[in-house]
DNA sequence: CTAAAAAGAGACAGACCTGTCTCATCACAT
DNA sequence: ATGTGATGAGACAGGTCTGTCTCTTTTTAG
């Protein structure tokens, strides 16, 4: 059975796997080399996790939380709705620029596991869903509810996308603001 | 070396690769995979592609190809900017709803070969910047290049998270022409 | 201190991977 | 018809993959 979760093992097998898949890819990192990494024995993987892929889904949440934990935060700042979604491009852009940055690991899963029955590609829902959820619910204060959801979706389709630009050596994330101070503009604007 | 190309076998191991590669990502379709859905022998195959990387360029190269056909049509026809990029949107949407869509190949490629010197890394970067530079060249038509340009990064961006929403089976492309459209709007406004 | 839980170490199975090699067969042009 | 290039068929090598098993050692808890 899995070992008592007092254990700090696990964890650290999870933040290993995470920086590997980040780096070469889900398919491409071997169990072999995870533990290696994590230099820890086969079996004491293979306790904690029953399979690769069930370990895949566990790094993906665990990202998916230190984000929506950031975005707990966020909300209870006392600043403006747009103050908030420039907060998140902030956040992308220092990302971004970051050393190790090799794109966004969710996008990369759903690009390996595209069956939308696997625990993977459910797992990449859930932390696309969350922040679109967690953008439309700061836009709510400005706009009516409807605008609200599609300006969101608007939102993440931009960082989507600059992710992507990103990752392919061309910042756009200047005109990702600007297009998204265009697309909040005109979703609180008049009828 | 490579035999004579009036071999009608090479595009037709480059169409079944296509098929295959963006059903079930690249690491995980296997050569021998390939060559019983293309029905050749192991020897053809590589008879006519040194490796299985320089079969991936091929194929992105050949779905490169095809899209910018279409968008040389496109140039060619005489419709407004406006409407030329709601083409563009057209033709996403379509494709969207197809039945065997399963995201943008490039995005997928991209994520399984993160290397900026890998040529499938290249091959990817060559299709996007190939969009954004004729999308750019539209749009030059009805505002300044360097807004021109702006819009185009953006416009790109958009149509890259459009596409990844709707690999999550949330069809936000309508959201995503709203979007483009007040991006447009301001860029081709007053100063 | 002692007993139980957790982890280490490494062999192992069985499958899959890419890429090479050989030899037989086919198509086609001159 | 004859020779040449393309293809078919399948064995093969050498490596890697996931996951299991056993045995020993370490850590932890009472």
């Amino acid at each position: 059975m899995t070992p008592s979760p007092s254990s700090g093992k696990r964890q650290h097998v999870v933040e290993t796997a995470y920086t590997l898949f980040k780096q070469g890819g889900f398919h491409a990192t071997g169990i072999d080399r995870i533990i290696a990494e994590a230099d820890i024995a086969k079996m004491t993987m293979y306790r904690h996790f029953p399979s690769k892929d069930e370990l895949i889904v566990e790094v993906l949440d665990y990202r998916t939380g230190r984000f929506d934990r950031q975005l707990d935060r966020l909300e209870q700042e006392g600043i403006t709705a747009e103050q908030k979604i420039e907060r998140i491009f902030d956040w992308h852009e220092r990302w971004f620029r970051s050393a190790d940055f090799h794109g966004c690991l969710f996008a990369h899963a759903l690009a390996e596991f595209g069956d939308p029955g696997h625990p993977v590609f459910k797992a990449v829902a859930r932390q696309k869903n969350g922040l679109r959820s967690r953008m439309q619910a700061i836009l709510e204060d400005v706009m009516p509810p409807d605008r609200a959801a599609g300006a969101a979706a608007a939102l993440l389709m931009l960082i989507e996308g600059a992710t992507l630009m990103a990752q392919m050596g061309q910042p756009a994330i200047g005109n990702a603001r600007k297009a998204a101070a265009a697309i909040i503009a005109a979703a609180s604007g008049p009828l």
